[in-house]
Order: structure tokens, then sequence, then C-alpha cells
DNA sequence: CGCCGCCTTGACCACCATCAAGTGGAGTGG
DNA sequence: CCACTCCACTTGATGGTGGTCAAGGCGGCG
């Protein structure tokens, strides 16, 4: 299986053989992060360029009253902190919320790939501006959906996303976070979640259970909370059953 | 006085004056955009990048249930769709709040600034990053943070972003806006932003009147919010009287 | 075995949405 | 100059979504 890093920028742009031996090259060896550890921390500057290899990590802040603001899960293939560099100094912490495997890229790494990979440079551009788009579209989500549609959104979009990194199936994939992290990422109480989980299990559209989570009508599930992939601008899609109910015998 | 195009990109990089002559001549000549147009639709893939030099506008998307959802307020010196070139199509749509004046930009000066001034296009890339970092805000504000704290912030950031760009005095700027924009922008009901605003005044915080915001207090009201400016990443205040409480009688 | 983290469910209440009615200023036309 | 209209703002009444508090269940692990 193609590494989830690569498959991912097939997305941004064209890649050459050369262009992947080149990305295969870096992320070898990876380190081990246990969960629930900071990658970074909010005021650190950085040199390297973190890269989650596996695992699922997020981006998130905490305010005053304590409550903890998650705004952006990383999956496999994302970039920790690709800002950091021109902007100076992180303004929000990243943590790992499974075990992790993570790479460390030096700046030198960087600076060769804009020069010498074009298609690679074109490929980073893109996935950045990606994820700006899911923040946008996170946005949306949060201002304008009740709390079992901002789910239920949020399970298709990271089921498309675990799809083009080669994780998990048409019909599942784990999804390694408490209903706690769930509450922090869509601005909920864990009791609502808790709720609004179980309203989306009897209405058989997922179930989420021990870190995994199952798609029970995939169709159904995007009619209820309005989900249009377009804002992750997917040049086509490799295994998305579009017209083909997934169901899965529950468990 | 400078351009708010120019003096917004100060803050990115060092420029030179052969940058900034460059950059003046970019922003000659806008176009008078009336009030409540679009300036790009989602689905569409201008050549041209947009520039607001002018007036004020946001990125918006509308949601089955009929709420338009705003994702960004755009100020003068912003860029509308910088991204639209990599990523194919827009995902979301941008129209004028108020009347503005706008530049649309060829991609052949794109080109020209990336290949021949390095100060702009690292500045460029900071803009890009800012922008992506405010929105990261919203999100937090958006989750966690109740009506009348979430218009405070907002609020405050404007103050920074329009002293940034020369827009307004230390205690007040025009904010030509609804307060159904408003509560498009904040996830909210205009009967609830009416609300808030109203107890935004009853507390001495700020008036907000007719196209106008004055702020009152704003340690205050910074306090009251949370707000910590440090994900602007602006390089130092121009006028930032941070500890002189500006004062204004109420009108 | 007993603790601990996480999930689950009930009771209660607050924030905020919705519905509805009314005010007030700006622009228009008689 | 005065209706008339439109748009934005304002305020009251009512109800629902979702927060908070509290208690209990369940599985994993030392």
């Amino acid at each position: 299986m193609q590494a989830p890093f690569i498959a991912k920028l097939e997305h941004g742009a064209s890649l050459t053989d050369d262009d992947r031996s080149r990305l295969a090259q870096i992320i070898r060896d990876p380190r081990p992060v246990r969960r629930g550890e900071d990658l970074i921390s909010e005021g650190d500057a950085p040199e390297d360029v973190q890269l989650i290899v596996d695992g699922l990590a997020c981006r998130y802040k905490v305010l005053r009253s304590g409550r903890r603001q998650v705004m952006a899960l990383l999956l496999p293939g994302d970039f920790c902190d690709f800002q950091v560099a021109i902007l100076g100094a992180m303004d929000h912490s990243i943590a790992t919320i499974s075990a992790c495997r993570v790479v460390a890229i030096p700046p030198s790494v960087i600076e060769d790939l804009s020069r010498n990979y074009p298609n690679v440079t074109r490929a980073l551009w893109w996935a950045s501006l990606v994820d700006e788009a899911v923040l946008r579209e996170w946005l949306v989500t949060m201002g304008g959906r009740p709390a079992d549609q901002r789910l239920a959104h949020l399970f298709c979009e990271l089921h498309l996303r675990m799809q083009v990194v080669g994780r998990g199936t048409a019909s599942s994939f784990d999804l390694p976070v408490t209903q706690e992290d769930l509450a922090d990422t869509m601005g909920l109480s864990v009791v609502h979640v808790n709720r609004s989980l179980k309203r989306l299990r009897e209405m058989r559209l997922i179930i989420f259970a021990r870190g995994k989570l199952t798609i029970i009508n995939l169709e159904e599930l995007r009619r209820f909370c309005g989900f249009n992939p377009n804002y992750l601008h997917l040049r086509k899609m490799p295994e998305d059953h579009r017209h083909r109910t997934s169901f899965t015998a529950s468990a």
C-alpha cells in the first residue's frame, strides 16, 4: 500500500516516480508518540516541520473557561505546522489523540523540495489550501447545523479523507477518539454528543463504538447533513462508491 | 496615507521602495462595485485574482435551510481568491457587503511578483496564513463563546485589522454591516444579535449604530471576550494604545 | 478485587431561535 | 409638504436545542 502522505498529494498535482521516491525517503524512520502528548505548544517556534505518518492528532486552543476547542483533526499524511516558519510562533497547540508515528522534517528538506520538485511544491500548496477549505466548512457546520448533523458531516468528511490515505473500507474506518474529543471538536457537551450519536444510531445511519466508525448508509448520511465533497478538492475518488449503498450487518 | 494593501503587507515582510511602487502600480484604477453583489460565485474558476481596495466584502455559503453562513470578512487590502488557481474551482461565494472598489489582478502579474519580488511573495504567503489563523480563531469563537462575547471578539479583531490598514481611529471605525450580516457571521439570529448588542452597549463597552462602531472601553472589551491578538501575527502595532483607555463621549 | 476512564441516561434549566408586532429613518412620488 | 413604502432595528412572548448536574453502568487494568 502506498504511503498516506504520497497518496494524498497525488490529488494535488501529477507526481513523477522521482517525486514519489523523494517523498518516500522523507517519511522513513518516523518516531512513535504516545496518545495525549503535545507535539507543539502555543508559542513554540520550532525549526522542523512535523508530519503525521500514522495515528490521529488535533489542533486545539484552550479558552479561559477551561473549554478545549479542537480546530482541526490531523490524519496520516497531514502536516502539523507548515506555516510556523513564516508566521514566527504557533498561535495554537497540537496534540496526539491516539498513539502516532511522526516525522520531523528539517528546513533544508523543505528548501530542497520547493527548489527542485515543482510538482511536489504545488501539491503542498494544494494541501495547505484544502486545509483552509476544511476549516471554512467546519465554520459553516458550527454556525448553521444542529448537533446531529454536525457529527454526521464530520463523519462524512473523515470518511473521504480516510479513503484518500487508504485507511478503512468503503463503509468503516478506525476513529480512535472519545466522545469528549468529538464534543471539543464540534463545540458541544459530552452529554449531547452521546445523545446525538444515539440518534444517528437509531436512524440507522452510523454506529460508533470502541474507536471504530461504521457507516450503515452512506447516501442517507450525506443527505441527512447536506454533505457536498467539493470543498475537499479531490481529483477523483479511488473508492467512492457513490451509487452503491454500502450496508454492513450491525455488530 | 499609504494604501491599505501595502500597509498590511508591511507586517508580513520587510519591503523595499521598489516593492512598494510595484504594489502601488497594481492597485491603480480599481473598479467600483455596488453593495450586495457577488464578486465570485461558488463553482467559478476565474483567471484573475481579485483584491478589495476599499469597502467591505465577505466569503459565504448558503445552507439548504436557507441560512447564509459568512466565513470571512474581507477588508481593504484583502485578497478574494488567491487560492482558486491551484484548487480549480471556488467552493464558496464572495459578495460585497458595502459599496467597494476592487481590482482584478491577472495571473501574469502574480507570476511576475512571485518570480521577481521575493519580499512580496513572502508577504503574500504571510497574508494567506494569517487568513487561516483568523479562520481558526473564528472557529474557537463559534464553538466556545456565548453570543455577546462572540460579537465583542469580532469587534476587537476588526478594530485591529482596520488599524493595520489605516481605517478608523483608536476608538472607532466604519463598519457598514447590518445586524443581519453580523448574525450570518456569528451563527446567531438577528434578534439575538440585537439583544447582545444592547447588552454590550449597556455594559458601556461599545456602541454600534448606523454603520459605525465606537469602542467605549477597549481594555474592558478585550478582557470581556478574552481577546488575544497574537493570532493576527502583527509585527508591531502602529497605533495600538494598549495601555491607554480610550474613552469617547456617547452620542 | 477495586479503581478509573469512558459511556449512558435522567432531571432541570438557560441560551438562543422563532414568531409576531411595532418603531423609526431614508427615499420616493403625489 | 406630506403620504407611502421599504428596510433596518427593536422588543415581547414562547418554545426547543443543547448545557449542566448527578447518578449509575461497564469494561480494562494494576
